[in-house]
RNA sequence: GCGCGAGUGGCGGAAUAGGUAGACGCGAGGGACUUAAAAUCCCUUGAAUGAAUAAUUCGUGCGGGUUCGAUUCCCGCCUUGCGCACCA
């Protein structure tokens, strides 16, 4: 008999596999439903794959290798993530050119992936560092810019000092730079945006719908963050100033006791007077070099008085104007009223500064009295709002200011536009040339794209630009102002009086937006014409599964920010990208950490297959370990419990290979057995319960060998039925062994393609019902029964059972309670 | 602080329209085969009492509640993971 090994047989399948082509999908095929399914594009930084790397591409292999062996047209594609900082940051590491760098780790993360066994298309690999890809990259920021949703702004950033470039607010986490982990400070520089915030809305209410992991809508909605509220103006005493505050609680207005200006607010240095002027200078001053972090370390309130007043529209009450680091300069209107009996940070702040407190809502009667209370309620001291509920009287008060344009309702989010423009060489031109006293001019299409020049010393040099505005025949271009076309500036200069000296955009394109799209150009790789052919969108579009364990807020908000624009031109079927999205779980080192290089607590994949056990068990383990979401610490010793499930599997259909032609076998049982499980891993994988399924398929094979003892193998056509399908429902987990001991069958085909087993319901539907009887809730007896047995006989059989009768004794159960089919419950008093 | 999850044997985890708790695997113990070991195959394995593979009791983070019956539903806590965090 053969025996099961597995670097003999994976090597030779991969070889076969790729020459035959085995997992190309035609894209232009619609004679079968589609399938288009991918995990997360890696990025590319040297350390090559872990563990946990290579169990994010399985989730999306095993889905979209299910759907080929049931006949659909399935697509399982592959890039590289390769522009960006982290690419250019691993450049600068290993002291090569970033192109270098990258592909030379590149052929490691290949070598590894396919070592994995993944089915991915390998003839319609892409990369975002392509200038055949990057030129769509630069076309989508010209459409963006033409459509008013790509625009220049002069604002304090955050700026990464360490990796000397801007960063978007998405990318700072907890005021510290995504990719070094030190912390950020503000660099008042011209910019480029795009405008996300005009989606905000239509994004959020979209969220709801997305079959997404749960956790990843929630943190999209907070992201986003709607508020729903208004602006009320506050008029200046002895001032032609008005002060616009934000507020979600207008219903309050009349509780304001005093109205608070964030540091940043250009009006404190027009306010500020008299000898409160040189506090308030010292206190934004203090304020302002205190990094973001420091501001946010404290909660304890800070905060000046201006000497000035303002007028509540409302009352006319004079109200004291106040500077304070707790409001916030880059959200709402940088000032707030402040209510201190309905509000915690403003009630804090007046306890501290000894300002009115004064109540508007009333408390329920149980609420305890310390502190400012934030519920709903009456209001009082409202003046002719007074008895109304607060709910109400929000929109009250906001008619009744519009009406006297001191106020209307308004809409705030927490989110921003998305910073896009990058000081750093590794990243795709923005396709912007700019002349002296004119708008920012897009490069026409037909000199798109604008190609990322070589340079020697690509390394940031700390300055408000990249090194690309050193490379002055580069920056130097003639420009046609009416047409965007362009020439190189050693060219001499083109006829016409549009055409003028311009000078290049220096800046990069953060390596996000290049990851906005791909799953478009995906679908239409090699498209020279068009970014991607809008009918293939139609026929590929939404993905249908897509997988990740990272980027649940930038990436997929920017990538649905996209998909929205292309769908309003026409350019794609739907208007978000991902019909079904899933996080899933961490694989944790042993020692309970994430896994880390620094930690040295990497958990290698190369290392486990080579050692002997080869792909398909490592593959088996990832999917047993843990339910999909879940993390899950890595045992080291659950490979070898998923190579010796395999090894059964092999040794079961070496076996079935040996066995007669003619002979009786236990055939009802193998079908019945074969049929649920059958069910059971069609249903699971479809749920992504892939820990079940696994242990499902471990539950056939030990039934099989318990039915092989009672009566030997032999080639009936249930052996056949059960071995066959075994091994197809098998295939998208182990793919190696499974191709394998189906050509040792006899087939000539590969199992891949075509090839999943059906089940008979008839065959799961027992003839006869087991009842739990219970005395008492507690379980006590079981009946085997004909499955249309009425209520009355169940029941009176459960009487007469000989362990009921024990528990019962002489005492009749006061109440019966039968559930048909499961149960019978018998209560005593 | 707010939001979203999760807490079940020695370990990873099964099972929730409320109805046999602990599937499957790891680990552990025992046995078969073998000169021996590895591999393989078979059996046992939540805890307590017990000679028992007789029986009983306890048992799904903690405290209550609803119910004939709660891992599942409700209320109040604790622990922990992730995200956001002075967002008015």
């Amino acid at each position: 008999m053969k025996r099961y090994n597995p670097s003999e047989i994976e090597a030779k399948w991969q070889q076969i596999w790729e020459q035959d082509g085995t997992y190309e999908a035609d894209l232009h095929d619609t004679s079968r439903p589609k399938y288009y399914g991918f995990s997360m594009l890696p990025g590319i930084t040297g350390a090559g794959i872990h563990i946990g790397h290579g169990r994010t591409y399985q989730f999306s292999d095993i889905k979209v290798r299910a759907k080929r062996q049931q006949g659909y047209n399935a697509y399982h594609p592959i890039g590289w993530d390769s522009f960006g900082l982290p690419v250019e940051n691993y450049a600068i590491k290993v002291g090569k050119k970033p192109r270098q760098a990258h592909d030379e780790a590149k052929e490691n993360f290949i070598r590894q992936l396919k070592r994995l066994g993944f089915s991915f298309d390998w003839s319609k690999e892409i990369s975002t560092a392509d200038p055949a890809y990057y030129k769509w990259t630069q076309w989508i920021f010209a459409k963006l810019y033409e459509h008013d949703l790509a625009y220049q702004k002069e604002q304090p950033q955050w700026w990464c000092e360490t990796d000397n470039t801007v960063l978007a607010n998405e990318q700072v986490e907890g005021g510290k730079c995504w990719r070094c982990g030190n912390e950020v400070v503000k660099r008042n520089l011209k910019q480029w945006f795009f405008r996300i915030t005009a989606y905000a809305d239509e994004m959020l209410d979209a969220t709801d719908e997305l079959n997404w992991t749960d956790m990843v809508k929630t943190m999209q909605k907070n992201w986003i963050g709607r508020s729903l509220g208004a602006e009320v103006e506050f008029a200046v005493e002895d001032s032609e100033e008005v002060i616009t505050v934000f507020t979600t609680r207008p219903d309050t207005l009349f509780g304001a006791s005093y109205v608070a200006l964030a540091p940043e607010n250009p009006l404190v240095q027009e306010l500020a007077v008299g000898d409160q002027r040189e506090k308030v200078e010292t206190y934004v001053q203090a304020a302002l070099a205190k990094s973001e972090v420091e501001r946010q370390e404290s909660k304890e309130k800070t905060g000046v008085f201006t000497g000035r007043y303002a007028i509540n529209p409302v009352n006319g009450a004079k109200v004291p104007i106040w500077v304070a680091d707790y409001v916030l300069g880059g959200y709402g209107t940088g000032a707030v009223m402040a209510v201190p009996a309905h509000d915690e940070r403003d009630y804090e702040f007046a306890k501290k500064f000894d300002l009115p407190i004064i109540q508007v809502v009333e408390k329920p009667e149980n609420e305890d009295d310390a502190g400012a209370y934030t519920g709903e309620g009456e209001l009082v001291n409202s003046g002719r709002f007074d008895g109304r509920r607060s709910a109400l009287a929000r929109e009250e008060i906001v008619t009744w200011l519009e009406s006297r344009n001191m106020g209307r309702s308004k809409t705030t989010y927490k989110m921003r536009d998305w910073l896009i423009s990058r000081q750093r060489y590794w990243g795709a031109p923005i396709p912007i040339v700019h002349v002296e006293g004119r708008e920012p001019i897009a490069v026409n299409e037909k000199n798109l794209p604008v190609e990322l020049p070589d340079v020697d010393d690509f390394k940031p040099k700390g300055g408000n630009t990249s090194v690309l505005a050193e490379i002055d025949d580069w920056v130097r271009v003639w420009v046609n102002v009416e047409t965007g076309e362009t020439v190189n500036i050693t060219e001499s200069k083109p006829d016409g009086d549009a055409w003028v000296e311009g000078q290049r955009e220096t800046d990069t394109l953060d390596g996000y937006a290049c990851s906005s799209w791909y799953f478009l150009r995906y679908i239409d790789p090699f498209n020279g014409e068009q970014a991607w052919d809008p009918e293939l969108a139609k026929k590929w579009m939404p993905v249908d599964y897509y997988n990740g364990a990272d980027h649940a807020v930038a990436h997929l908000l920017y990538s649905r920010f996209w998909m929205r624009f292309f769908y309003k031109l026409g350019l794609v079927p739907t208007p978000e990208p991902f019909k079904r999205m899933m996080y899933n779980g961490y694989i944790m080192a042993p020692d309970g950490n994430k896994m880390s290089k620094s930690k040295g607590n990497v958990i290698d994949p190369m290392e486990i297959m080579d050692s002997g056990y080869g792909a398909d068990s490592l593959r088996v383990y990832e999917m047993f370990i843990a339910p999909y979401d879940m993390d899950a610490p890595w045992d080291t010793r659950g490979v070898p419990g998923t190579y010796r499930f395999l090894n059964r599997v092999w040794n079961l259909t070496q076996e079935y290979v040996a066995a007669p032609e003619t002979g009786a076998a236990n055939d009802a049982e193998i079908l019945k057995a074969t049929h649920a499980t059958i069910k059971k891993v069609t249903s699971d994988i479809e749920d992504e319960k892939f820990n079940t399924a696994v242990a499902a398929m471990m539950e056939l094979v030990n039934t099989l060998y318990k039915l092989k003892e009672a009566q030997p193998i032999v080639k009936t056509e249930a052996w056949t039925f059960a071995i066959e399908s075994l091994l197809q429902i098998l295939a998208p987990f182990a793919p190696h062994i499974t191709e394998e001991l189906w050509h040792e069958l006899g087939h000539g085909d590969t199992i891949h393609r075509d090839h999943w087993p059906k089940w008979d319901e008839s065959l799961l539907v027992a003839d006869t019902m087991t009842i739990i009887v219970q005395v008492n809730g507690k379980l006590r007896a079981k009946l085997e029964l004909a499955k249309d047995t009425p209520a009355e006989e169940v029941e009176a059989a459960a009487l007469v059972d000989e362990k009921v009768v024990q528990f019962l004794g002489d005492k009749k159960p006061a109440k019966v309670i039968y559930i048909p089919g499961r149960l019978v419950n018998l209560v005593l008093k």
